[in-house]
DNA sequence: TCAATAGTTTAGAATTATTATAATGTAGCT
DNA sequence: AGCTACATTATAATAATTCTAAACTATTGA
């Protein structure tokens, strides 16, 4: 219970008010070893079950982009066809497995620092990402 | 009109049926000095506007796929909201403008090639793409 | 040249992801 | 306890995309 103490600070000094469903969205979110990738729709699954009743799909929209504006979770362009959403709010670069559709990250070092050397004027650059799409590799892909 | 020869040429070798609408089509993407930057329903209003009259929303997907499938064209994904195509299905990278909303490629030497030390076992890589989001550089960015 | 057929186009319906709405509920303050 | 502002909810609305089935057309071969 301690670390829902820890989720209500949190929510707090981001000016969201701890309620029942953002604490379980914290909880599964948050409260893990490793970087989570996941799409709204996994969400809502994840958080019905924690909560054991249903939670409404509008609630878990807008409570994601309320953490995502506050920069508690980042969202990956990967297919136009969904959102995946990254609780690794860090700049880093992913592996995308075509065959699973899982996203896996890559740390820091798994990858050397992209050097650009054109830049367009008057602009500035907000973020390099880079997607690394991979599949298996005997048969026959896509 | 040799130019029209030339896209009934290229329809036949990928085995799709040389149509009206596939060779306006083709005039609006092909026939063009610089890669070109689309989303579908940018490309509807053009050709639409080359054959003078209105070309169903189906049948640009339909056909937009159909080249895609056979390497004409490529999807890039930048929001998740909207699909971009290329004209320029070699491997390259892109600048996105935060502001307008435009993608710009990076030719081979903007950017140095991406060192990539990890690989997924069992995996091959079959792309890597690298996206640099860039907005104005002096007032409040986003 | 003409008809058969296989692939195409079309309008509109269906689907899917996402956002808006408006009523009801709840946290935090007094 | 009760007020107020913010949250949650079910549902409706919107937007992008895909499906469908009927009408159309390019190609082939008689």
């Amino acid at each position: 219970m301690s670390k829902n103490c820890n989720f209500i600070e949190k929510l707090r000094e981001v000016g969201l008010r701890p309620t029942k469903q953002r604490l379980n969205m914290c909880e599964v979110l948050f409260n893990r070893e490793k970087t989570f990738h996941f799409t709204i729709n996994d969400l809502v699954q994840m958080i019905s079950e924690k909560m054991n009743q249903k939670i409404s799909l509008a609630t878990v929209y807008n409570t994601v982009h309320a953490f995502e504006k506050k920069g508690y979770l980042k969202e990956i362009s990967i297919d136009s066809h969904k959102s995946y959403f990254d609780t690794n709010t860090s700049a880093h670069h992913h592996f995308f497995d075509e065959d699973t559709h899982e996203l896996i990250d890559c740390d820091a070092n798994d990858i050397e620092p992209v050097n650009i050397k054109k830049n367009i004027t008057g602009k500035k650059i907000n973020s390099v990402e880079v997607l690394i799409k991979v599949a298996s590799d005997n048969q026959n892909q896509k």
